[in-house]
DNA sequence: TTGTAATTAATGTATTAACATTTAATTTTG
DNA sequence: CAAAATTAAATGTTAATACATTAATTACAA
């Protein structure tokens, strides 16, 4: 369905309006179906996130201002997600040497566990994605890198 | 900047994954420019975006419901925010005569006013949105509903 | 060194979001 | 028509978000 017919709105002023509510809604959209995926398993996006950054770490430890750095969403308290998931069980965290203002935290095997299940599903939603083909994702990318570009 | 070196990783499994990525990231951006934007008015964009859809009906009014359908996203209460409008005076509520359930809002002058104050920020904000050029944002808008249309 | 600034996490708090439930009105069905 | 089902909006509730502030530690400059 094209964005006009999605909010029932038959004209915009121009590409640009149009372009810039169709990222919003296309965003919502896949946030919306990839929380739906999360919540049988009893996590938030966010914290699964979270959880992906650790996985990247492959064991080694990271900040929780590290953290901060690679979310996507960087307005968001990475200490209290990374509290979630420590009340979870999915990740440990211990006070950097080096640093003691510092936390290090690393994930759990329980928690790697989860990231492996969830991942199977994003596959899978992956997956209907690549209907689009790999041509037309790769200009995707590039346009919203420098759709991005254009306005910072 | 590229999606990579926003979120700090180096690559990523595959055009899909980073399409997704990409778009969360970007929406984000998006809507965290325009919340900024609207702070100052002590407007949020939700509010704002219902406000828009009340001066898109040129002083017709319309119903909750029909508020929702047109909005970006669905998932959150007009009810509640009709009401938060209402409590600044920037839109008015009735029962409809013709089915009681329903309730008619419709935009004050003062909401219209706000509107147009606000619109002048956001045209400033589509002006570097143009910097991409028309065809690009045609192909940005295009590749977007093919991307839904995908995953539907 | 010693005080000042900067950095890192955690916490406080008010608002918002995500749902579920409720209430009232209308529509449908037997 | 009466009961049941559906619809529209409002409300209740729990969790999450957006910021501001605080507390502890480290870096830096006089």
């Amino acid at each position: 369905m094209s964005i006009s017919d999605e909010i029932k709105q038959s004209s915009f002023k121009n590409e640009e309006t149009k372009a810039v509510i169709n990222l919003i809604f296309t965003g919502n959209f896949i946030v919306q179906r990839q929380q739906a995926l999360m919540k049988p398993f009893g996590i938030t996006m966010q914290q699964f996130n979270v959880l992906r950054i650790l996985e990247g770490q492959k064991g080694q430890a990271i900040s929780v201002l590290s953290i901060t750095e690679r979310m996507l969403d960087k307005m968001s308290n990475a200490s209290r997600l990374v509290d979630k998931l420590f009340a979870k069980k999915l990740v440990s965290r211990i006070q950097c040497e080096k640093d003691r203002r510092a936390v290090d935290v690393y994930i759990l095997p329980a928690g790697s566990a989860l990231i492996n299940q969830i991942e199977v599903h994003l596959d899978e939603f992956r997956k209907e994605i690549s209907q689009l083909g790999e041509e037309n994702l790769k200009q995707l990318n590039e346009l919203l890198d420098q759709f991005r570009a254009s306005i910072s």
